[in-house]
DNA sequence: CCTGGATTGTTCGATGTCGAACAATACGGC
DNA sequence: GCCGTATTGTTCGACATCGAACAATCCAGG
């Protein structure tokens, strides 16, 4: 009966904080926080583009997809990508363009600067994940990244089914 | 030179989405989003205690913390952390309670009905769990756990200096 | 003691994301 | 060709989280 407040020390309390119940989700969930937040923090003077560099990536790794493509690649709803793209295009990263045999849908395309910044970023990115995994060795790493790849592809098959 | 849009078909689009440049961060990112999303509207019919299981669970844990540690536990701010309390105790999950010895501070403690709850939702959480890491064997689990903890730890001991 | 700096909870305005609606456009079955 | 249904981008109001400020309280050094 734990009745009484415990008196741990801070660090204690933080390493072993829920750790009974800890959940994959759980632990997934406190380390992207952690992680982006960081990411965020450290490139602030470069506007937006690090809190959308995944976005920007995919957009340059497959040019010209509509907005509801994309927006389905980076997990966020097609009306946020609305202001998101807003943003982007603004600041000079990314260029809405039509398309031919479609006047519904736009193609989303990177400028010149928009290509130049992403280069950038992605190294920044890198040094980043270094500092992420310090400590964890290159198996560690590429079995985390596969264990990542199959959640991601089992929440997306459980996705609206 | 990709300055025609590809034509992928949206099953192959989404698989290798960014795969070129994905790091560890992104990965994170997108698993995240997709399993925190997928929790919370399985269980949109409890109120706001899905989204705040971590946090209840901590607080069932480790009672008569005072918001401030509970904050830094879950990896939100302060100020963040009113609201929701609020809310919690709203619902009558959580109490504040006087602390002997500082009048700053209060202590957290989970309610009757709170430990319930919280109960009955870790079954919820470790179902979906499963769910998330289908496909992966028992080692692979355990592994994506210990390299999560290390991430946890390496952004903590970053932080703030 | 007592005074200056830290810590705690709180408020408040700013920003990001969401879901539900909508108009414009595409498309399949007839 | 025509019509009902899907899809696309968009707007709008709701909500979650943030950072900066603040008052109350604690505490360490003189």
């Amino acid at each position: 009966m734990a009745q009484e407040a415990e008196d741990d020390g801070a660090q204690t309390f933080l390493l072993t904080a829920g750790e009974a119940e800890a959940t994959v989700g759980y632990k997934l969930r406190l380390a992207q926080i952690l992680a982006f937040r960081a990411f965020e923090e450290k490139l602030s003077d470069r506007g937006r583009a690090p809190r959308y560099l995944g976005l920007l990536a995919i957009i340059r790794n497959h040019p010209g997809q509509p907005q509801s493509r994309l927006a389905e690649a980076v997990a966020l709803r097609r009306s946020s990508l609305v202001t998101i793209l807003d943003i982007l295009a603004g600041e000079g990263l990314v260029e809405r363009r039509p398309v031919r045999g479609d006047r519904r849908s736009n193609g989303i395309w990177l400028t010149k600067m928009g290509s130049r910044v992403v280069d950038e970023l992605l190294a920044e990115s890198r040094r980043h994940d270094a500092m992420l995994t310090e400590g964890l060795s290159q198996e560690e790493v590429g079995a985390a990244l596969r264990a990542l790849d199959r959640m991601i592809l089992n929440m997306r098959n459980a996705e609206g089914g």
